[in-house]
DNA sequence: GCCGAACCGTAACGTACGGTACGGTCTTTT
DNA sequence: AAAAGACCGTACCGTACGTTACGGTTCGGC
């Protein structure tokens, strides 16, 4: 007979199984390959019987473990808009070098070659979920701060989702394939900041107004 | 005993080779998931024991396929440096459509899919085969004309590879990482052709040299 | 102190799949 | 025409792994 998982899609997992979610991050960064049912329940000192009882099959771990770790990537906040410049490149600047300091992660690493293996087969849906918490977090995340830069005309486009798709562009360009398929990308010691930087400045010369500024 | 493979790393597939490496590619792209040895045998209407004598087993069967398909993908050439801005424009331009098409084309997620599958262990180099005749590739090809474009005082940038980043970041965006984690996101027409001009406007806005010379 | 629930460790089951072996057929060589 | 080899189809083997089952231990409630 199988039972339904104890753990549902909302609530929050209890401390003792997020600490098997952390077993199941460890041993895919350390491991890649070797994500087993067994290996887990060793890794997390718990019985199988209890995995299975808590997330009901393997997909339902995996799909717990992502949007675990999806939720503890959201913590910082980007909620006051701003209205000068300088604010406003501090602003982008930070977002850019969040950005590269989690995709160049090993655990989002792991987490997106989980996610992408997933999405070949047609099972449950984990490249949705990593999708949704990454790349389109971060999306409605910064269009408050590009649609407060341009109410404050520092910024000019039409559309916030191209400008900020550009700006993804600019950031990341080819890190994250790079990384995915294995290339010994590393970041020198302040390498991220200045990527960031150069990022942020061009995104700005392409979508920036001039400050002393005639409104159409 | 193991018999070595009887196609090396070197030397092209025959004919009958080439179709079982297509028959792996359609299933990679119809199935995703299925892709066991005798699936490929039952599709290529050939033994397994076939399989193994000529590829020598899953793996290699699998770099054959990577490698064949990448040097499909090498068919087009730019190889005449340009001098004025227009043919400059359109070279880029070129470039960014050929490539917004591939990453776009679902032989293209499949194969991605299952590099980076596979760059999780660390067993063959597949990664590696589809980072130097994908990135990398293109990046040596578009360096000539960039730096064509440099000596004609159309382009100003310290490092070509810096620039050519940048170009990759404005063209590619969140295409691909979308793409490979199963976002529904499809070109509409005409739509790679107008990306492609916008990227290379923006590349060229960056890093031009002012000259008389303005899109409008 | 006793009961049951929760949980651990391990053994067991079923299946999917990589890899091998073998008989039969067709083609090429001599 | 006989022999040799390439190849197809299928059966077979071994193993890895997801999933289930079970005996033993801990612990909170009565």
């Amino acid at each position: 007979m199988t039972t339904t998982p104890s753990l549902t899609e909302t609530d929050e997992p209890t401390a003792r199984q997020q600490a098997v979610l952390e077993a199941v991050l460890s041993l895919m960064v350390e491991e890649g390959d070797q994500l087993t049912m067994t290996a887990v329940a060793r890794r997390a000192s718990c019985s199988k019987e209890t995995l299975y009882k808590w997330f009901g099959d393997r997909d339902g771990l995996l799909a717990a473990t992502v949007r675990w770790q999806a939720a503890r990537v959201r913590a910082g906040r980007y909620d006051r808009p701003t209205l000068d410049i300088a604010t406003l490149r501090d602003s982008l600047k930070g977002f850019a070098e969040t950005w590269l300091t989690v995709i160049s992660s090993p655990t989002s690493i792991a987490l997106n070659r989980l996610a992408i293996g997933h999405a070949a087969s047609r099972k449950s849906n984990l490249g949705g979920i990593v999708l949704a918490n990454g790349r389109f977090a971060i999306g409605e995340r910064l269009r408050p701060v590009l649609e407060a830069g341009r109410e404050a005309g520092l910024l000019a486009f039409e559309d916030s989702e191209t400008a900020f798709r550009s700006f993804f562009g600019l950031v990341g360009r080819d890190v994250q394939i790079r990384l995915l398929l294995g290339d010994s990308l590393t970041f020198a010691p302040g390498e991220i900041a200045r990527d960031a930087a150069r990022a942020t400045d061009q995104f700005l010369t392409l979508y920036g107004r001039p400050t002393t500024d005639r409104r159409a």
